[in-house]
RNA sequence: GGCUCCUUAGCUCAGCUGGAUAGAGCAACAGAUUUCUAAUCUGUCGGUCAUGGGUUCGAAUCCCGUAGGAGUCACCA
């Protein structure tokens, strides 16, 4: 971009001298492939200032251009499309810029603060495949931000309260006879969501015994003993009964050891984490606040609601008949406590789609009680992950699992690169570590090279796929040059003038990076990145290819060269991997 | 039904501040290795950009309609 923004201001330049034109839209692209030259540059929108043809004007400013600056190499005219080619001078010289630019890609602090909020799980099951986009997009997306100036904290937000805990609560005491997770050898998370799971089958063998007695669904789903047993819980709960809060406490902390767990694995980690627990007051004391300004109002049964018909939206419940919290009620609590705290100027939710609307009334709440950095709310909001079967469906068994997913991947990453003999010779911590790098990456790449937006489709049979569009192909072209470096350690690292045109196409790509980094930053858009990791890796290895005669060792000149371009690409993948969170091995 | 979003090659996805003949990968087929690690590279095959209109020099991209799909509209979170 950096060489696209240079000649458009070449442009603009040579347009103000022949046409006298000012604040002309000029418009500068990469030039397609099938023509000869670096970048064109769209002459339609300036006929109405030059008053000439296409073609002429075109021709004009090109031969101004050459003439004008000693960059411009060369110029051709096809349609009305001006075609210009850079001169190698112009290459090798920004390839040192770049080379000369710490951190190049990375911009330094900008003065803003910014707050991500990722995972968000409740403790009632573990992890699965939909939170792994969720916690992959947010810590990719904080990353990015951090490398676009920000100062960024990442923050969690655990579910911890609420009926679903109780239900698993009650199951445990009831089937789980004092099975703990260091007496079954389960992870927390895990053997807190089966008597989540055992809840729900009793809840329905009672439905179905009370429907045998003849009475309707609705009224054996409201008088279940077991779901009554549950919603008194949640009351003892709230009343802060010692007996139910030790317990609440004891099966949460396993549940938070498991998750701490998959976190470390999954590689991702938060600056602070809170709890519902601790902020449904806080909303609780919001709603008192917009109760007695009259923005909320509450109906005869006690509870409290707010009108946003006239918004185009509905009434939106706010406090059930009973004075317990809802969603929305700790929600405003955690945003107005979080903005005291930090004060940023964006907060990011990462939720999934299914919440667009969720987020679209607090923020309209938050902005009628007067707070006005509700402005500064950004729902990223994703897309569902379906896989080839469908939908994943708790009740049918096909939720995919964070942890075995991510086991699964390595195993497969292993097994490959055993079949290979890639991992000959190697220490079994070395394999480990290895096969973790390809397996891990091979996933968080396959789901964050998707436009975040998008619905989309998880394939485990693809994900695993090593090659094309992958991580464990751009890890590999990182580690090969990697090796290379470290047979070369000690040669000379020159760039001469005299560039070809596959160099030109990489240090194109390696000077993109900056503005890469800050168009995934604005859209949010670990995609981006990905995207231009992948043309990076790809433009090498068509480049190593190409160029038979600089594999076996010529002379020293031709080699300089070829490692510095292999070692700044290196760098880039490097750090473009690095704002996906996928580690770039030396070796693999 | 109301609102929001989506539909591009057999499959998974890019491309979207309007620009040239719409691109990758996978799958299929045909080739390339005295290498910097072949987990690679090259080539072939594959398209009515869901559909019908509109805007204009020019539309996958912007606007409207239609069809199909998803999400949401809970005293769940």
């Amino acid at each position: 971009m950096i060489a696209e923004k240079f000649v458009l201001d070449l442009c603009a330049q040579a347009a103000t001298a022949l046409y006298n034109a000012k604040n002309m839209e000029l418009q500068v692209s990469k030039t397609r492939r099938e023509f000869i030259g670096d970048y064109t540059l769209v002459t339609f929108p300036l006929l109405r200032t030059s008053k000439k043809s296409p073609e002429e004007t075109a021709t004009q400013i090109g031969q101004y251009l050459k003439e004008n600056f000693v960059q411009v190499a060369d110029f051709n005219v096809i349609k009305g499309f001006l075609n210009i080619s850079l001169s190698e001078q112009f290459w090798s010289s920004a390839l040192c810029d770049m080379i000369a630019t710490p951190n190049y890609g990375f911009v330094c602090n900008n003065g803003r603060r910014v707050m991500v909020e990722f995972s968000s799980p409740n403790t009632n099951k573990p992890l699965h495949l939909g939170h792994v986009r969720n916690n992959l997009l947010g810590y990719s997306v904080a990353k990015i931000l951090e490398a676009c100036g920000n100062e960024v904290m990442k923050v969690n937000l655990v579910n911890d309260r609420g009926i679903h805990i109780c239900k698993s609560m009650i199951a445990w005491q009831r089937f789980g006879a004092g099975e703990t997770p260091s007496s079954t050898g389960l992870k927390g998370d895990h053997l807190v969501g089966n008597y989540y799971v055992k809840f729900d089958q009793a809840y329905k063998a009672e439905i179905k015994e009370l429907m045998a007695t003849g009475m309707s669904e609705d009224e054996a789903k409201k008088n279940a003993p077991i779901i009554i047993a549950a919603q008194e819980m949640l009351v003892r709960w709230e009343a802060k009964d010692p007996e139910v809060y030790a317990l609440w406490q004891t099966m949460n902390g396993w549940v938070y050891d498991g998750f701490e767990q998959t976190y470390r694995t999954m590689g991702v980690s938060f600056d602070k984490t809170y709890y519902e627990s601790n902020t449904y007051l806080l909303g609780k004391k919001l709603v008192e606040i917009g109760l007695s300004k009259g923005i909320f109002y509450k109906r005869e049964d006690g509870s409290v609601w707010i009108d946003l018909t006239e918004d185009g939206l509905d009434e939106k419940l706010l406090l059930r008949a009973d004075g317990t919290s809802v969603y929305m009620t700790q929600d405003l609590g955690t945003a107005v406590e979080r903005y005291g705290e930090f004060h940023f100027d964006d907060m990011t939710y990462v939720v999934g789609n299914e919440q667009n609307y969720h987020f679209q009334v607090l923020k309209l709440i938050l902005k009628k009680l007067g707070y006005n950095w509700s402005d500064a709310i950004y729902h990223l909001s994703y897309g569902m992950v379906e896989l080839p079967a469908g939908k994943m469906k708790s009740r049918e068994g096909t939720v995919v699992d964070a942890d075995d997913l991510m086991q699964a991947m390595v195993d497969e990453a292993r097994e490959m690169s055993q079949e290979l003999g890639k991992l000959d010779g190697l220490t079994a911590q070395e394999i480990e570590n290895i096969s973790k790098m390809i397996g891990l990456g091979a996933l968080k790449y396959f789901i964050l090279k998707v436009d975040p937006r998008k619905t989309m489709l998880f394939n485990p049979a693809e994900s695993i796929d090593f090659n094309g569009n992958t991580a464990p192909f751009i890890q590999y072209t990182h580690a090969r040059i990697k090796s290379l470096l470290r047979k070369a350690e000690g040669s000379p690292m020159v760039l001469n003038s005299c560039v070809n045109a596959k160099e030109v196409e990489i240090i194109k790509l390696l000077l993109e990076f900056a503005d890469a980094v800050a168009q995934a930053g604005e859209q949010h858009s670990p995609a981006v990145i990905a995207a231009y990791a992948y043309e990076l890796a790809k433009e090498y290895n068509q480049y190593y290819h190409d160029f038979p005669v600089l594999r076996s060792d010529v002379e020293l000149q031709d080699r300089a060269q070829r490692l510095l371009i292999a070692s700044q690409v290196a760098t880039m993948i490097s750090r473009a991997m690095g704002l996906l969170g996928i580690n770039s091995p030396e070796r693999m």
